[in-house]
RNA sequence: GCGUCCGUAGCUCAACUGGAUAGAGCGCCAGAUUUCGGCUCUGGAGGUUCAGGGUUCGACUCCUUGCGGACGCACCA
């Protein structure tokens, strides 16, 4: 039940009437003919651009095309109203028992309401987080790690088919630091030997201690006196330990993958040489030289003849090396190996949510992803910006015991996940976010999140006065209610949310949800404080009694603020 | 030097892949309510959308040049 949609049906229904009548001629696309809100000023419900699009095909001006089409518009009976404007917009307003079928409508199909049931169903793959498994997660990974939970959600909700993935980085040197770190904390637990701290290479974290002390306790024939010798078991063992952290971290969240992809697992099944081998393949590898960058420190640069993926030919600006001095893959091989992986499965598109300081990564990974499959759009992906702390108007930091880090443990302590999620998408993730703990925690219109689940527990309450449950059937015999000026703007917001999920799911673009959540919301709060004065529109009359009309409001309210709250992976309380 | 993202009200941000007179919240001003200057409610002011040029019926949105900010620019992952 989408009127955007259902009536741009009906108008590309009317045109193509016309043009069999030969009446008018159609552009070549009908894409950009749309149907849209109008603004608040214009008194219309719904409006359209057609008459514009078509002026120039058919050599006439908009409004004279206008005047065609709202002759054919005149023929629908719930159409009330029809006004041309200015350039030549089309103005419909419905008469007022349409308002009363939209809401009938919906709860004849109450769990797909909002649902864009017109688009074609994929098969998704979402990357994320893939964080390295060097320690617990901090708030740099967070944003990130929502926006593509909140993202499957969306995808999900469409009825796309959706899975979760995180990419495992257990191999090469930051690794082998990790596990030497572990080592070094389990011979100073066992041994008493001091931790070396003119190590730079080492990872000075407490977490650390830790995940020592739990090899140390499930692994009690393990000996630690050499590391060459223990190494290879180490390493697995202290990936495992520091994967459950992140897990752990992670499910506080709210989030869940479905499959985790080891990088280790994919070098050692000879995936690199074979990925590596198709490009070559495809003529996209050679050997040659890249320059140094300019405008930086080159003094140590050493130029060198080394294995190449011409990533230029696709827009990057340099080609990029796929193997290191001494013969071994670099993470870039790794990488490609990976999606090359990735694309075996045979999903229609790939997501990879990264963040904003691995930018500059984009243009190598869908290079080569356009060079491995001959597709140039199967790979997608979305940034998200850094997030700026904020207490007491300062930026500040939280954590000293755990490194110079602010865990997303400290977040969910501090104000929860609720919050945490919901203030994370507030913001489009294109920019950069400011995440104030004073605001977070407060109990007012300026907490977004305590607005929206506040006017939730509202509807609740009424329920819960009456003795009622607000999943209870509704009675729609004989429902043809005249709906008030002030509910019908409301029930207006209502039919707007499966425009909202439209556009969130087109563009991946989940902050729209927030934001429209809040507007609901708003709105909703200006309507209950108009029974303050005005004892006619409380939901509960004098005699502890609700008309049926009232509940079919209340309940379509709380019906999009739910799902809409479902999506974001925030609760919505029955009482606060 | 190059690449990516951003620049909108005093502040924090929206603007439905190019639509109409650019919208919210906070702050500010004026009222209402209130045992209070706090909370809540109603209304109001506030804009050359960083600057210039271009594309067209129509530009915050697209192209181009410049300015400003953030991030990145190994064989590290």
């Amino acid at each position: 039940m989408n009127i955007f949609e259902i009536y741009r049906e009906k108008l590309l229904n009317i045109l193509k009437d016309l043009k069999t009548k030969k009446v008018i001629i159609l552009p070549e696309s009908l894409n950009s003919i749309n149907v849209d809100i109008p603004p608040a000023k214009f008194d219309g419900d719904i409006s359209s651009n057609v008459a514009m699009i078509l002026s120039k095909p058919n050599q006439k001006p908009p409004d004279v095309i206008a005047k065609i089409i709202l002759k054919e518009l005149e023929k629908i009976d719930e159409i009330e109203n029809i006004s041309i404007e200015k350039p030549g917009f089309i103005n419909i307003k419905f008469n007022k028992s349409f308002w009363s079928n939209f809401l009938k409508n919906i709860f004849n199909n109450e769990k797909t309401y909002g649902v864009n049931l017109n688009q074609e169903k994929k098969k998704y793959l979402v990357e994320f987080v893939s964080a390295n498994p060097t320690g617990p997660l901090h708030v740099g990974h967070c944003r990130g790690a929502i926006l593509g939970d909140v993202l499957c959600n969306l995808l999900s909700f469409n009825q796309n088919i959706v899975k979760r993935e995180y990419y495992v980085n257990d191999f090469g040197g930051q690794i082998i630091h990790f596990t030497k770190s572990i080592y070094c904390r389990i011979r100073e637990i066992l041994f008493n030997e001091k931790f070396p701290t003119n190590n730079n290479d080492l990872y000075p974290g407490d977490y650390l201690i830790d995940i020592a002390k739990n090899i140390i306790k499930k692994n009690k024939d393990l000996k630690f006196d050499s590391f060459d010798n223990i190494s290879d078991k180490l390493t697995i063992l202290s990936v495992k330990e520091s994967l459950n952290l992140i897990k752990f971290n992670l499910k506080n969240l709210g989030i869940e993958h479905d499959n985790f992809v080891s990088e280790r697992d994919i070098v050692e099944n000879n995936e690199v040489e074979k990925a590596v081998e198709k490009l070559k393949k495809k003529n996209f590898v050679y050997l040659g030289k890249i320059k140094a960058p300019e405008g930086e420190d080159n003094s140590k640069w050493v130029e060198r003849e080394q294995l190449l993926f011409k990533s230029t030919e696709f827009g990057d600006d340099k080609d990029r090396a796929l193997q290191k001095e001494d013969n071994t893959w670099t993470y870039f091989a790794g990488d490609v190996a990976y999606h090359e992986n990735k694309l075996n499965r045979n999903f229609d598109i790939l997501i990879n949510i990264l963040g904003a300081d691995h930018a500059g990564y984009i243009k190598r990974i869908t290079s080569v992803v356009e060079a491995l499959s001959g597709n140039k759009n199967i790979l997608n992906c979305k940034v998200s910006q850094l997030v700026k702390l904020i207490k007491d108007g300062k930026p500040f930091k939280m954590s000293k015991r755990k490194g110079d880090y602010i865990t997303v443990e400290d977040l969910i302590n501090e104000v929860g996940k609720d919050a945490t999620r919901f203030i994370m998408l507030n913001r489009s993730s294109d920019v950069e976010l400011d995440f104030d703990f004073s605001k977070v925690k407060e109990k007012s219109k300026d907490n977004h999140l305590y607005y929206v689940q506040y006017c939730y527990a509202r509807i609740s309450s009424v329920f819960r006065n009456l003795n009622k449950k607000i999943n209870d059937e509704i009675n729609f015999e004989n429902f043809d209610h005249i709906y008030t000026k002030d509910e019908i703007k409301i029930i207006k917001k209502i039919a707007e949310w499966p425009k909202c999920i439209e556009v969130s799911s087109n563009k991946l673009e989940p902050h729209r949800i927030p934001s429209y959540l809040y507007e609901l919301s708003s709105e909703f709060h200006s309507y209950w404080n108009l029974g303050k004065d005005d004892k006619s529109k409380r939901f509960i009359d004098e005699n502890n009694k609700i008309t049926n009309d009232k509940i079919i409001f209340l309940k379509s309210v709380a019906l999009v603020i739910k799902s809409g709250m479902n999506i974001l992976g925030v609760d919505t309380p029955e009482k606060m």
